[in-house]
RNA sequence: GCGGGAGUGCCAGAGUCUGGAAAAUGGGCAGGACUUAAGAUCCUGUGGCUUAGUGCCUACGCAGGUUCAAAUCCUGUCUCCCGCACCA
């Protein structure tokens, strides 16, 4: 056993991968930092690093100029919450945790430049995120509102959209999110919205990623229309504005605001407050599954065009949160509108010819009370009601999507404080830049049971920056995806303490060639990161518009068919397997076993094997080989080699690179007394350099070459490789005719299948067909049962000798005859070609004996 | 309901794009060689039947279709996984 543990920390000293601007052509390969846990590295993590160190690896071989950073995602609850329950401060937490996962991340071998580490929790890194802010705020990107928004009373923090997972939190998926009405922070992310949309078709992404955003997203195209209501308007959305004469009722979602404003003092109030509290304490998911219930408020808005009056109503299947909150119902053409007009009794008005006898009629058709524009087909009555709304001032055509606006602001400590003072004569205050960073205190309470940043009287009460009274600063602080939404950026530039990155270092590494990370970002994370670089674009601090050009998911690392997760028990530790096995075998199992995009189903005896094969391969640097019979073949395997594994890690099938790798090693093992010394040593350097993304540290042991070899098209020779295959099945052939005619000597069937030669005729006429050649082959190895005698009997004495029998066209044509004389004569029996026998398939010939 | 992906030996996983002898590769299991032994290494076998013969049959979720030829292309269908979901 090679010593791994000698060779893997000589090596991990040795290495530095610091790199700077060059006239080298650049590569930035970036996987997703991490959020520093305490418990340290898992297989996923692992498993992703090692995919994108493997490209980094390549590339560098390749000429590029690789940069290949990593950094600490390290503000964030866990810490707080350790603080909380174990009394360790989340500095320390975070610091400890950082550290250990360098230390894992080195014993991995992965080849960082760590000169170009980022930790969000420094004020280093998270003044910029306040500058950010200061600028968003400033180009009206940045906003305050009170709002409707989720609350987790478990995180104890307000949550965005984005994290919510079906009316859940997602840290916590037993724990109904709570609607509270609060002034928060936002960012505008609908600005981009159509940007964000329009754009995912550039990327090269995931088509299942691209999806997810789009769904998310998810534009439609419709109408605001305005109902008059007392004095002012009541704006409700729809994408069926020509069946706007339809409407019989205005129905608002229960949480809507306005709600309680429109039934104040009325006599409903009371049942109308009784019926929305009764909606609103059930979670979001039952309220789904439940028939539609709703009340109607007492008051009235007057339809648009007709002037009738409209009954307002509340209804459970309403959403707030798309829309205005606020639909018109129609009931003869949607069919929720319908179950819930027919529950309450409200009116039904057919307005497009169709059968609305039993459920609404949702199809085309030509209207009808509809005033001027009867008998009008209903898709052209789209167009021209809203045209017609439009000229009135009764509505507009609209793009609705359901991104909304980010909400940022998080009422906990571990995080970047958002740098605005409140004063309560001059309002919201942002702080100036020059006295960014706002820094968080480390001084607080962490019992308070609220906010702790709240705690530390220092840090809240300030000077109001305008008018020197007494204010007060905002304690919240930024959803930790604030930080992750532009990091990459920072390591292009991660020490400059003058600007966020210089933009010329920025344009020169960005955008990421390569972005490696899991799919539960693709609605979060992944759209965010985006939004940031559009904005930032426009802001003239880069010249790109996108992130990311090549984005790749990696699959998740399961054990006995479950994801592996601390709270499932079914976790093995990364760093036992380097330490019993090695990191090159850790390395080599994790990207061997499947391939990189689908799931890795972890067994506890595929590192045995894939280390012994390491040590099998280092050992063969020593092999002495005599013989040369076989160095054609070897050259034309290993050429072909260079040019499978090439193709297979540009398109993130390592698992086979791999697969070809150890194929070949095999081949060269077993064959060491037909190969010359000069061969197998320029053979094995080759692999060296093949396999060096891969296991990096033994291979660097072994002298492995820093170029990425290449393969010599000329050496690759597919037909002397199928010679081989070609003698050995026909001396089977061979034995298998001598058995059966010394069995039974009477006559010999050869049939050719009929379809073989359609086939055969038909390619025959592509005169450039490539695979013409393998197609003869494939008949010619088996219909060789001919050179019987001769070739074959030496063969079985000596392997190694016919390694160049390469027969051409005619040649074989004229050896197929030959074969059935020779049968016919030496073996004294009939042989014939048939043509209808079924068993023949294409590329064998049957013998069969009557 | 909508969108996406997947069903292949005992297991993991190739092959599907571009139809041409299904099961590469690894694991597991069984046998053998070498060893005092273990490990490592190297052979051989691993769907069923079998007269033991590169013999016969069966097989890529199921059912059809196209084709001389289908795991591969088409249609239908079942199951599983993932995302979104009363989106007006």
């Amino acid at each position: 056993m090679y010593n791994f543990r000698k060779i893997e920390d000589k090596w991990q000293k040795k290495w530095n991968f610091e790199t700077k601007k060059s006239s080298k052509k650049k590569f930035y390969m970036l996987e997703m930092f991490p959020y520093p846990s305490a418990y340290g590295l898992h297989m996923g993590h692992s498993r992703t690093y090692i995919i994108g160190d493997v490209l980094a690896r390549y590339k560098r071989m390749n000429g590029f100029n690789v940069l290949h950073p990593m950094g600490y995602d390290s503000f964030g609850l866990p810490a707080e919450n350790a603080a909380i329950k174990e009394g360790i401060h989340p500095l320390g937490y975070t610091e400890k945790a950082i550290k250990n996962y360098i230390r894992q991340q080195k014993s991995l071998g992965l080849s960082y430049d760590w000169s170009r580490m980022i930790a969000s929790h420094t004020s280093e890194y998270y003044r910029w995120d306040q500058w950010i802010f200061l600028q968003f705020l400033k180009k009206g990107l940045a906003y305050r509102k009170k709002a409707l928004v989720n609350f987790c009373p478990k995180c104890n923090t307000v949550l965005a959209n984005e994290q919510v997972e079906k009316g859940k939190c997602w840290r916590h998926s037993d724990t109904d999110v709570e609607i509270k009405e609060l002034e928060q922070w936002f960012f505008r992310t609908t600005q981009y919205a159509d940007k964000l949309y329009r754009e995912i078709e550039k990327l090269e992404w995931p088509s299942t990623i691209k999806d997810m955003q789009k769904n998310w997203i998810s534009p439609s195209k419709g109408t605001l229309v305005k109902f008059n209501f007392e004095n002012e308007y009541i704006e409700v959305f729809t994408t069926r504005p020509d069946t706007l004469y339809g409407v019989t009722a205005v129905t608002f979602a229960p949480e809507h605001p306005k709600v309680m404003e429109l039934i104040k003092g009325t006599k409903n109030e009371k049942d109308v407050k009784k019926f929305v509290n009764k909606i609103l304490l059930e979670d979001k998911f039952s309220r789904m599954e439940k028939d539609k219930e709703g009340i109607f408020i007492g008051k009235y808005a007057v339809h648009p065009l007709t002037n009738e009056k409209i009954p307002i109503y509340v209804a459970n299947f309403i959403l707030l949160e798309y829309g205005t909150g606020v639909v018109m119902t129609v009931p003869a053409h949607d069919q929720r509108d319908y179950e819930f007009a027919k529950k309450y009794k409200i009116k039904i008005k057919q307005v497009i010819v169709g059968n609305v006898s039993d459920s609404a009629y949702e199809g085309e058709g030509k209207l009808i009370n509809s005033e001027k524009f009867n008998g009008m087909n209903n898709k052209k009555a789209m167009a021209e009601i809203t045209g017609y709304l439009e000229k009135n001032k009764l509505g507009k055509e609209v793009i609705q999507y359901k991104l909304r606006d980010w909400l940022i602001s998080r009422q906990r400590y571990w995080g970047c404080p958002i740098p605005v003072i409140y004063c309560d004569k001059c309002g919201i205050i942002p702080v100036q830049e020059k006295d960014l960073p706002v820094k968080l205190p480390g001084n607080v309470n962490f019992k308070s049971g609220g906010n702790p940043l709240a705690t530390n009287k220092d840090f809240v009460n300030v000077k109001c920056p305008k008018c020197k009274s007494n204010a007060r600063r905002e304690t919240d602080t930024m959803d930790t995806f604030v930080d992750s939404s532009w990091y990459f950026l920072r390591y292009a530039d991660n020490k400059n303490n003058k600007q966020i990155f210089s933009r010329e270092k920025a344009n020169y590494w960005l955008p990421v060639d390569q972005y490696i990370g899991g799919r539960e970002h693709a609605t979060g994370h992944l759209i965010y990161f985006r939004f940031f670089t559009k904005a930032f674009r426009d802001m003239g601090l880069i010249n790109f518009d996108e992130p990311v050009r090549k984005l790749f998911s990696q699959g998740d690392v399961n054990k006995e068919g479950v994801r592996m997760s601390k709270s499932k028990g079914n976790v093995i530790d990364p760093m036992e397997m380097v330490n019993e096995y090695g990191a090159d075998s850790l390395r080599f199992y994790l990207m061997f076993l499947s391939s990189p995009g689908s799931v890795f189903e972890w067994d506890d005896k595929g590192m045995k094997s894939v280390s012994n094969f390491i040590n099998k391969f280092y050992e063969l640097s020593n092999a002495k080989c005599k013989g040369k019979t076989k160095d054609r073949i070897a050259l034309s395997k290993i050429n072909s080699l260079v040019e499978i594994v090439t193709e297979n890690i540009e398109n993130f099938r390592y698992n086979k690179a791999l697969i070809g790798i150890m194929e070949f090693t095999n081949y060269l093992n077993r064959n060491r007394d037909y190969i010359s010394q000069k061969t197998f040593n320029e053979s094995y350097k080759t692999l060296l350099a093949l396999l060096y993304p891969f296991i990096p540290h033994v291979t660097s042991e072994l002298n492995c070459d820093n170029k990425w070899p290449k393969s010599n098209r000329k050496l690759i020779n597919k037909e002397i490789e199928y010679s081989e295959n070609f003698l050995q099945n026909t001396i089977l052939d061979v034995h298998n005719i001598i058995n059966l005619i010394n069995k039974k000597p009477r006559k010999i069937k050869l049939s050719v299948s009929e379809s073989w030669k359609y086939d055969f005729y038909k390619r025959l006429k592509k005169e450039d067909s490539k695979d013409f050649n393998v197609l003869i082959r494939k008949l010619m190895i088996k219909e060789h049962g001919k050179e019987i005698p001769k070739i074959i009997q030496s063969y079985i004495k000596n392997p190694g000798k016919f390694q160049d029998v390469i027969l051409s066209q005619s040649e074989e044509v004229k050896i197929l005859e030959d074969n059935i004389k020779i049968l016919e004569n030496e073996f004294n029996c009939d042989v014939e070609i048939s043509k209808n026998d079924a068993k023949a398939y294409p590329g064998k010939v049957s013998i069969l004996i009557d």
